[in-house]
DNA sequence: TTCGACGTTCGACGAACATCGTACACAAAG
DNA sequence: CTTTGTGTACGATGTTCGTCGAACGTCGAA
């Protein structure tokens, strides 16, 4: 927990690296979870991944500017960024959590 | 030109394959251009690389089936598959356009 | 203080990617 | 048929990505 955690300013998001973040399936999961869902723990995302490759995926969401982690105790809370996308890319995530399938 | 030029069906747009052929801002670049002055033939595309190179960016787009190739003579006719991507992902091509930059 | 839970970081690995130069295939023009 | 222009295929190179296990740091509880 040494890292400062960093997030990218609302007006600095980069639709490259927005798209590129959600170009994973496993991330996409992640995303529409926390869409339908709301905000919640690292640990309640119940992926077929090890705990490390998990960690990695919130980070790259992180750094995109997709979603906000803040600290909780020992948890981290991950929630959507949905404002800050929305500001800065009208329609971009509703397009992309119309055209996902629900999850299994 | 051996090659049968293989585009995927309307209905079998896969969103991350999408979302992956638009998180290149060269193919961002070209996706733009062909969205604000339609179709062109390859060689009309001005960008820094080779020419090897911009060819395969064009084979990412047509496979993830965000562009459509069609031979004309001795060129290939390159344009966006604009209705088959809002009937599949309604709202994600506009977002797209809206946000990005116009390109310089 | 000791312990356990939670999440990150650190190598490491194979696969995929972006890039290039060269060689090739094709169509049109001479 | 030869030449010229257009675009692809191939091979090589360096980078990035997704994944894992193991080690570490942090916090709260016993």
């Amino acid at each position: 927990m040494t890292s400062p955690l960093i997030h990218p300013d609302a007006g600095e998001l980069e639709l490259a690296a927005v798209l590129h973040a959600l170009s994973d399936p496993l991330r996409l999961d992640i995303v529409r979870m926390l869409a339908s869902e709301g905000p919640r723990t690292c640990g309640t995302f119940t992926v077929p991944v090890a705990k490390s490759t998990l960690s990695h995926h919130f980070r790259v969401l992180r750094e995109a500017g997709v979603t906000l982690t803040e600290p909780d105790g020992t948890q981290r809370v991950v929630s959507l960024r949905r404002a800050d996308l929305d500001a800065r890319f009208p329609g971009l995530l509703d397009a992309v959590l119309a055209a996902a399938p629900v999850p299994a």
